[in-house]
DNA sequence: ATAGGGTTAG
């Protein structure tokens, strides 16, 4: 019987239609089984064909119960898929390889490894397939070791230049920050497709290197081999973001609606955040009311991007609007809701959410919540508040980092000597962020008027060799970028101008009632490094009577200029970008060459 | 049976 079944893999008679003298028929057949397989949109119906299939015997077909266990696997019954494996007399390099892509599936990468490992005590050989789905785990894990494990493994069985083993090799090594290796990869790669390029784009994008990845995009276009589709649109549109690269965004964004990208929402996501980032919250808000069901993504773009412009309302209004969708939101986008208000003053708004957001929407508040909450509390004055709530929670060190940092900084903006020298003791102790520390600490020194521990600082630096890279912001205006660096306006021509301006900015913020420190105008005696905060653009402390706003680096000028917050931003813009034009030139700004010709504008969207 | 995209506090 089984000799028959492997001469005639798809008419095979099954046992029990023999022994009954059935006349064989189509409904008996394999083909026929496979086909109502594949019509399965149900448990119910899945376990009634699996149960046919085991009455006609064909259960002892691995062609069969492969198709089966794929079955389960996309209705999600992983350990049925299990079981049934278990249960296969002789599993091939298909079922092995569809039950490890199953886990993975299912959210058990770590499980896709495990059979492996079995898979290989077996006399079954892994194939190119088995190779990707193994990678695409250790990327899911961001396990760089065994993600270099499965590759020596790779190239062991020969699958160096299969393109699906390579791009999931890219993909790995970026997710694992290991760019270099994955342009190795790509480098050695004979053949490259959309995919490939993609691969390497995003992991560029992925790791704050934002300029590779669209001088990469560049030459993919170059090549002409194929056109950019929607998923490298998004990452190189996320490039754009990281880099504020307006213009670049808006050529993007015009190549998206060209090709008929614009109603992917994973495309507007990318388009929502890289306008926020670049200082267009205006163009966010028409990008993300065109989305017709905003998932949570957007979602949380969208409330992000508001809240870094100091409009916590706004923010909070959308997350209202959210759940009025039945969106559900994910603790990224908690941390959205508590930067709002954070960056809004709404304090006790702030506290209110971090309290109910497990019982009202089952999100655990972590670390990085409380994080929020302590800068928060910290931004107010309510250092002491902020302190104790820092000191309670657990820490990762890269979280630990974060956390203390804020504190650092909250204690020196209210000139808390004592809690930023916790803080900054901490961080030292830690190995985090220590050239930050010690300079965010001399300046609180600074700021309190001790000289002598600022001088002290500074000499414990140089003792440890600690050196702070200066602190650097840049903008777009037109077609150039200009960057400033700390320290850079006593060497420009109308620095006088910009600090006299900021002085004012900050005595009018007072009015209004900041509270705080100085606008970082406290211009440090010492090395040139310790100058951090001069030219404080970036700096929420030039909020102006609308709470506390953080602009991040890259979005300086065009932030204010877009908040239509005051006259005071206008002049401000006004006179910064006249100072830029004359005395900053740094560079032009690398065009996207294969969009110039004017084909590309963005009216077609405004 | 296998590969690629978007949101994260200072």
């Amino acid at each position: 019987m089984r000799k028959l079944q492997n001469q005639n893999p798809f008419f095979t008679l099954p046992s029990t239609c023999l022994s009954r003298q059935f006349k064989p028929s189509y409904c008996h057949t394999k083909a026929h089984f496979i086909q109502n397989l594949q019509d399965c949109r149900n448990f119910k119906s899945l376990i009634s064909t699996h149960s046919n299939i085991l009455k006609f015997g064909f259960l002892n077909d691995t062609f069969t119960t492969n198709h089966l266990i794929n079955r389960y696997v996309k209705l999600q019954k992983i350990n049925s898929a299990h079981q049934l494996f278990d249960e296969m007399s002789e599993p091939n390099v298909v079922s092995w390889t569809s039950l490890m892509a199953g886990f993975i599936d299912a959210g058990r990468p770590k499980m896709a490894l495990w059979l492996f490992g079995k898979m290989h005590e077996s006399t079954v050989m892994p194939n190119s397939f088995t190779f990707a789905t193994l990678v695409n785990a250790c990327s899911i894990l961001a396990d760089l070791k065994t993600g270099k494990r499965v590759h020596a493994q790779v190239e062991i069985f020969g699958f160096q230049s299969n393109l699906v083993v390579c791009s999931s090799l890219i993909d790995m090594y970026g997710k694992c920050n290991d760019v270099n290796e994955a342009h190795r990869v790509f480098d050695l790669m004979g053949f490259r497709n959309v995919v490939s390029w993609t691969s390497m784009i995003a992991a560029y994008a992925q790791n704050a290197q934002g300029h590779v990845a669209l001088q990469l995009f560049r030459e993919f276009n170059c090549l002409m081999l194929d056109r950019p589709n929607h998923f490298m649109l998004a990452s190189v549109i996320n490039a754009c973001a990281s880099l504020g690269r307006l213009v670049s965004g808006k050529v993007s964004h015009a190549a998206v609606i060209r090709r008929g990208h614009d109603s992917n929402d994973v495309v507007a996501s990318a388009l929502v955040d890289m306008y926020a980032k670049c200082g267009c919250i205006n163009y966010s808000d028409k990008v993300f009311w065109k989305i017709p069901n905003p998932s949570v993504i957007p979602y949380t773009s969208m409330i992000v991007g508001a809240a870094k412009y100091g409009l916590g309302k706004l923010s909070l209004e959308i997350f209202e609007e959210m759940l009025e969708r039945r969106v559900k939101p994910n603790d990224i986008t908690f941390v959205g809701v508590l930067h709002a208000c954070s960056h809004s003053g709404l304090v006790d708004e702030g506290l209110e959410h971090l309290e109910t957001m497990y019982e009202k929407h089952g999100i655990v508040p972590d670390a990085k919540h409380r994080s929020c909450v302590v800068d928060m509390l910290g931004r107010t004055g309510r250092l002491d508040e902020a302190y104790s709530l820092a000191k309670s929670i657990q820490v990762k060190p890269d979280e630990g980092a974060l956390l203390w940092g804020t504190l650092l900084s909250a204690s020196r903006l209210h000139g808390r000597v004592d809690i930023a020298t916790e803080a900054s003791k901490w961080l030292i102790e830690s190995k985090q962020q220590v050239a930050a520390a010690y300079v965010t600490m001399s300046n609180t020194y600074a700021f309190a008027g001790k000289w002598e521990k600022v001088h002290s600082i500074r000499s414990e630096m140089k003792r440890n060799g600690v050196y702070k890279e200066p602190g650097c912001s840049w903008v777009e205006i037109r077609d150039s970028i200009y960057v400033f660096y700390a320290g850079d306006v006593s060497l420009c021509a109308r620095g006088s101008e910009v600090v006299s301006l900021l002085r004012e900015l900050e005595r009018r913020m007072k009015e209004k009632g900041y509270v705080g420190g100085s606008m970082g105008l406290v211009f440090v005696d010492v090395e040139e490094e310790a100058k951090e905060e001069i030219v404080s653009l970036h700096s929420e402390r030039l909020a102006l009577g609308f709470g506390l706003i953080s602009m991040p680096k890259g979005m300086t000028i065009r932030v204010m200029k877009n908040l239509r917050m005051c006259r005071d931003c206008h002049e401000a813009f006004k006179l910064i970008s006249d100072i830029v034009e004359r005395d900053f030139v740094v560079r032009d700004v690398n065009r996207f060459h294969h969009f110039k010709n004017g084909t590309c504008t963005c009216r077609d969207f405004w």
